[in-house]
DNA sequence: GGAGTTTTGTACCATCGAGTCCAAAATAGG
DNA sequence: CCTATTTTGGACTCGATGGTACAAAACTCC
């Protein structure tokens, strides 16, 4: 008996990503989202919660589509070759300006709601244990993937954060280059 | 003929960065740096103008410490001692979570005004600047000390967002001495 | 001590953001 | 076709925030 949904969950999540990403955790209001989804206020607020619920549920969604990404870099790659393609990939999109969204967030939760920090927490951790696997697979001789795993995700802020600096493009380019062959020596 | 200012400008200036670097530049009302620094609201903006001047003096003030307590880590070390130093000393505030001003706020930038942002690069430009001439310095026989600079940069960026991940401490200072030694190394 | 100028405290305004409420619309089953 | 149930749209509340206005206080110079 009850009318049913018109909308996509899962395209309404898409959309609220690109939504956060584009504008930021805090600087995103409702209404923003609510204009890029293109859904009314009340079904927001209806089907999701408030607007750390979606928020929740964007960062989520975000953290799986980049583990996809993350795998196919490393796919029949060695570990130089998979980490030069990621950071030069980051290293080249230095006019959007967006980032990712995971590192833009946590670089905003100061003040967050505990369970919004508690989401970003669970995706970094979740993103540091695939990418630990990653590396195991890639070398397995390596007894510290864990390490490795945590230097390639500072690495990746790093970059991320260079990128927003003003300083020139070659030298990001230049720094990322070097990030991939002093972890892949190591 | 004027009544004098009863107040001290710089230690204003210093007070403010206590409530950015605290607060982030976003979430940091006028009245939460009134409060830090004391004065009143007219006060504030007759002697400074809006939020975003006061916030560029801050960022200006925070860069200017900053570059003082660089050249105090190079002093008498070698690259990798300094380095190290630096990482490490990063790496061990893992509670405060306060970061870097600087770096927090070029990942807050987004939608900014136009001349905060042109501060906030500028920082990035000199410290870049001082970091590659103490490199060049340590290690005179390099011709890369501005990539080098940028690498080093990268890294403690990297580093300060690792420490507000989550990830156990003990992966951070051990992704910190990597860093050290991988670069200076290279 | 007085006058003129500047600071300072407080009240105020306009705007914007999150979240709520309620009536109208839409749909499935009888 | 009618009803029960749910979604949907928009109006609304309430608080916070950046910025302004203005009168009272304070200080220097004459």
């Amino acid at each position: 008996m009850p009318r049913p949904r018109t909308f996509d969950q899962t395209a309404v999540i898409d959309a609220a990503v690109g939504a956060f990403w584009q504008g930021g955790l805090g600087a995103t209001s409702v209404d923003d989202v609510l204009h890029a989804t293109g859904l009314a206020r009340s079904s927001m607020y209806s089907s999701f919660g408030g607007k750390n619920d979606i928020l929740q549920a964007a960062i989520s969604r975000y953290v799986d589509r980049q583990i996809v990404e993350l795998e196919q870099a490393f796919r029949g790659r060695s570990l130089h070759e998979a980490l030069e393609s990621i950071f030069l990939e980051i290293a080249r999109h230095n006019s959007d300006g967006k980032g990712c969204l995971l590192i833009n967030s946590v670089n905003e939760l100061r003040g967050a709601d505990v369970a919004v920090i508690q989401t970003v927490r669970a995706g970094f951790a979740r993103m540091a244990k695939h990418m630990a696997e990653l590396v195991k697979q890639v070398q397995p001789h390596r007894a510290d993937s864990a390490c490795v795993a945590a230097e390639i995700i500072g690495a990746i802020a790093g970059l991320r954060t260079l990128q927003k600096t003003g300083l020139p493009p070659a030298l990001v380019r230049e720094a990322a280059r070097r990030f991939a062959r002093n972890i892949a020596e190591s």
